[in-house]
DNA sequence: CGAATGCTTCGATTATGATCGAACTATGAA
DNA sequence: TTCATAGTTCGATCATAATCGAAGCATTCG
């Protein structure tokens, strides 16, 4: 009953509602100033920064200061998978919040995870990299392979300062709506930069919604079967 | 800020000390009383009773009566997920509630992640399967191969009445120690099952430590190793 | 400097929910 | 039937924490 690690704390902290909103909202992976977060979890900019400072003690988002503003982010992508776990098993459970609707469909189809490309987009992209043995998994460690350097560099992503980071180059992150696996890690964060840079797709600022263009979406098609 | 599913509910469920003691003694695997898990979590039996129910309602446990007692367990491995999850990543946070001590070195090396084999042993079990390509990993899906699945039948296995269920065969599940995946789904309980059978470990009743035996350990390394 | 903006701290209010005693239902045993 | 055990429901109590107004810092801008 005292073994282990205190789940009930962390779990608290994700359990109340505005708290649960502003961890959302940070799923964009974008940074967000305490005055943002509150009009997102439509609370008073009081209450918020008490949730805010909670959340900095608990070790679930890290501040920065930029003058007078304050900008918050997920301090790790560990908060990022427990925070996609409990979407998962909460729509399975069946606990949403509102109907399906067409914006739920946008969401299924590509999204951000924590700065990372997420939905059926995001899992065909991690599928095709291992199919095509551009990426190798041993056990849960991933590797990218001599071919798939190739092809990261070929398409623009400068492997060379993504790797000085001490951060792993790749991870897997389980997919809420796809139930499985995404490219997570410095590697996924780069791909999606780079697909935005190419203007494939666009972030909405408001919502995890990554909408690609018609010729995003065939670019990113001949990717895949090239 | 009100699309997708619900998470604040499903952790605030799991954010109570209480129910949270209650789902971690859950964990095992093992189907508990009522009467049982009150005592677990050091409350009475009535607000055990109240929690259970409000646990049994949010889809993350679910009952079953026997005569005048209630069992309960985990409503699906996707639970167990999000709960070694939340402890890694309360672990990575330093929200541990004891002092690291042999206990936690225990189960540390191996343990029950409801009812399959988690911890160091879980994980070296999966790694192995995977560099001997006994399983296959595409994408998220796993498969056994053909040796793979001579080498579980020889193991004594029963393979037949294990693919009869819907339930996925084979699954990972992210360890909350080791940070790798090890084997879940049916196939990830049979092997505990075997172990067990076969007398190399046993289960400890009140934690989820998995001791093996001196002889218990060596036949599993011979059985990696061969 | 003073004014404005971003955020934090304090304090009072309020709502929620965890807790358990007591009474109640259901199953099983004598 | 009567008694015992397992679990639920009800109701009262109590503690916690979410909330926001008001005041207080800190930073930037004019």
């Amino acid at each position: 009953m005292k073994e282990g690690p205190d789940i009930a704390h962390v779990a608290n902290l994700i359990g109340e509602p505005a708290r649960a909103n502003i961890l959302s909202a940070l799923m964009t992976g974008k940074a967000l100033t305490a005055s943002e977060l509150a009009q997102e979890a439509g609370i008073s900019l009081q209450t918020a920064s008490s949730h805010l400072s909670k959340l900095e003690v608990g070790g679930l988002i890290a501040p920065r200061k930029q003058g007078r503003h304050k900008y918050f982010s997920l301090s790790s992508d560990d908060v990022a998978h427990v925070l996609e776990a409990l979407m998962g098993l909460a729509a399975r459970t069946g606990h949403l919040r509102t109907r399906t609707g067409p914006r739920d469909a946008a969401l299924r189809e590509a999204r951000v995870c924590y700065n990372h490309l997420a939905g059926e987009m995001g899992t065909r992209l991690f599928d095709t990299l291992l199919e095509r043995k551009l990426l190798s998994q041993q056990g849960s460690d991933l590797h990218l392979t001599q071919s798939g350097t190739r092809f990261v560099t070929d398409f623009g992503v400068d492997l060379v300062s993504l790797r000085d980071h001490k951060a792993p180059l790749c991870k897997e992150c389980l997919d809420w709506s796809e139930r499985r696996s995404h490219l997570a890690g410095s590697l996924g964060r780069a791909f999606l930069t780079r697909i935005e840079t190419l203007g494939w797709a666009k972030r909405d600022r408001k919502t995890r919604i990554v909408s690609f263009t018609r010729q995003g979406r065939s670019s990113f098609e001949r990717l895949l079967e090239d």
